[in-house]
DNA sequence: ACCACCATGTAACAGGTTACATGATTAA
DNA sequence: TTAATCATGTAACCTGTTACATGGTGGT
């Protein structure tokens, strides 16, 4: 959220706009998770907020980030991201496909193909549109989702391959 | 854990041991959750409990799936699995890298595509000793972490150029 | 008429981590 | 003697999701 405030002066509901079309491949905040977080970056000094009145629109809290807060975002940035298990509930599904309905195992594999498809044409047309010489930072972690989603595709292809292969002997 | 369970009877220090050298690449219980879990599935008939008294070692208690469990565990793999967001702290501390020491975010990507190197060698022995036909869909998931690992280690070396090529006239 | 957008919050619950608590056995 | 293994639990805390709660504006 630092981050995203680093973009200028935004409401809540602006940053959860922000978010969706821009870190949103990666990481969402839940709406009230959002409202519940923003008063205490104010608490903490790393951000300023100010109450807009609107007559056509519900009044709104304008959130700015302050020096201290753009400290805390480097800070954060610089913290290791450590080894956490990269979860991964398709391949713990998977795991287990031996309890399952083939036919199911097999729709699941093909339906996570059909959808790293969609996501790697939207990831490629945001690709075209995008400075990046401006936008460097994002456009790499752009190419991060790209080849994960190749990645995808590619196993989902082999998988069922496989399947055809091994699992017509049984 | 069902899923785990169906390996054979096991006490919840065995589970912990099973899922680390199984689906440990993708998911792993804290100890502390599985303690809590293991009883509440016995109360819900998804498994049964035996005591066995030990003198060298602390008694334990084993851990058996229900009819009634393996019904539930098929019904959860069953279920789809939504879309949630793939969350990619990686991604995340990359797309706001602007703020960073670029010599700080070189060193973490490097640092990803040496894990990821790593792992994909572990993963490539656990292949070489793998009973593909016995063992289809475990194999399978592996195979997911491969293409994963193979992602993360293209993706690195594309960052890697890029930022040389591309952050050089900065 | 209906839907999307603007705008902010509270409450309950689920899932997961870390720290606290204990203590014998066995291999290097 | 030091570390790993065997063995189970509780409590506090943090993160995140879902549901509840409200209501005007503007476009099709």
């Amino acid at each position: 959220m630092l981050g995203l405030l680093t973009f200028g002066e935004q409401s809540g509901y602006d940053l959860l706009g922000l978010a969706k079309q821009s870190v949103g491949f990666f990481w969402t905040p839940a709406r009230s998770q959002l409202y519940a977080l923003l008063p205490t970056l104010v608490e903490r000094g790393l951000a300023r907020s100010r109450t807009v009145r609107q007559t056509r629109r519900p009044d709104k809290q304008l959130y700015r980030i302050t020096p201290a807060g753009k400290r805390a975002l480097r800070e954060g940035l610089d913290q290791p991201l450590g080894s956490a298990v990269n979860r991964n509930p398709f391949a713990l599904k998977l795991f287990f496909g031996e309890h399952r309905d083939p036919e199911k195992v097999r729709a699941e594999i093909e339906a996570r193909v059909h959808a790293a498809q969609v996501h790697l044409r939207e990831l490629e047309k945001i690709e075209q549109d995008l400075d990046k010489q401006r936008y460097l930072f994002p456009y790499l972690s752009l190419l991060d989702g790209v080849e994960d989603a190749k990645a995808k595709i590619r196993f989902g292809k082999r998988a069922l391959a496989l399947l055809d292969e091994l699992g017509a002997g049984r």
